[in-house]
DNA sequence: AGGTTGGTGATAGTATTACTATTATATTTG
DNA sequence: CAAATATAATAGTAATACTATCACCAACCT
């Protein structure tokens, strides 16, 4: 996938200023991707994000409302990512079992290759979205941000997954709670993996969770 | 369950002051509830807290750290209640199959009824659950904060149905993974019904929750 | 060449949050 | 009745999450 210049979409609204567009704003993502990484998102600050890429937090400010609009949009161009990987990985495939099977693994394996899109550090990001992502619509405000469309994203990658669903079994009446319950799963049972033992199975290596998603996916199909 | 004046306990070490010995620490618990569901977390504040109970903020500080440490000790209180429903759910129930169809059904149907035991709100608690409950271990301390055993009581749940599911199916290889995504699946599907519907397949009623976990569990242990 | 525009840096300031400390005053207990 | 303990009242601090102002520089427009 290197050296595809690949555009990676993420809708107007979800910034002030286009971070795309200047150097600063490459700045605000490779740097606040880095720093939300060490500190966590709770200790992360614009201030600190400042002093890291050598520039005034009001700066920062004129390209995203706040720290959570910031990690909406890491967020974001993270599942457009996911959507333009899903489609790579199921062109020119036709049987529908071995396309459904492809994106799961799009789903569930770890990121472990860092394509450097864009100044965006897809390792790190991926590790964000496992643990912080469910942070960006378990807030007061998800309401008006589902409205603005700051999760239309993940939203499509639900849907194309859940369409593969429909071809493999058309009859089948829960595909999206199925293709969010294994998104979602795979990176709870990813961090449980790390951080709470007890409440997964999985080894020192991370392969039962693709096993054990994959597997789940086709007997509930049946 | 009315009536039994059943004791929830939970361990030493998720408070300073036992908030069940004091007048105040009742306030502090069924107060707290009562903020969080209407603020969200983010928002909640012992300030707050303080000025809706008519108690200064340094006397809540008397009983937990912080409101991180508040919110870990609900989260408990709600899982040691959940594992005596449970233990109450499948007494004198002989085969292993009903026993898990009973302990499903604890973990995934809403809660309704406000049993009200010791002073709390069970059907707001639940709600908090669903919303809140990630963002006690999505954080930096979750390594030190799960050696203080801060998450038992979510894992006694999770470990007694596994026990169950293993009664059905011996040689099952992930039966935590298995209990915790329907745990976290369930109060996932039901926040998206409520807020983003693209994710689910939820219609008004929520009765398909129940209804799809249920069947994946039987499905994937067959 | 001169003026406008837009982005950035530097600096300052405010309200709120997340605490900690001190003292006085009740209340319980021995 | 004295001692210990819990709470109320108040004050204070460092950090957070912003907002505002102004000077500066570069591009581009005539």
């Amino acid at each position: 996938m290197r050296n595809l210049n690949v555009h990676i979409d993420v809708s107007e609204g979800l910034f002030l200023r286009n971070p795309d567009s200047s150097e600063l704003g490459k700045k605000i993502i490779t740097g606040s991707i880095d720093l939300i990484h060490e500190l966590g998102f709770e200790l992360f600050t614009f201030k600190k994000l400042g002093e890291r890429i050598g520039s005034p937090e009001s700066s920062i400010y004129r390209y995203f409302e706040n720290k959570n609009g910031l990690l909406i949009y890491l967020v974001a161009w993270y599942w457009s990512w996911v959507d333009y990987k899903l489609v790579f990985a199921i062109t020119n495939i036709n049987s529908p079992k071995e396309k459904l099977k492809r994106a799961i693994d799009v789903l569930v394996q770890p990121v472990l290759v860092d394509y450097s899109i864009l100044h965006v550090n897809e390792i790190l990001l991926s590790e964000i979205i496992i643990t912080e992502s469910v942070k960006t619509y378990h807030t007061k405000e998800v309401d008006d941000q589902n409205k603005k469309g700051c999760f239309s994203q993940y939203k499509y990658v639900v849907q194309r997954v859940s369409d593969i669903i429909l071809e493999v079994n058309p009859t089948f009446e829960y595909p999206h709670m199925l293709v969010s319950t294994i998104i979602e799963g795979a990176h709870q049972q990813r961090y449980f993996a790390d951080h709470l033992p007890a409440l997964t199975d999985v080894k020192q290596n991370h392969d039962a969770i693709v096993e054990f998603y994959s597997e789940m996916v086709f007997k509930v199909l049946e």
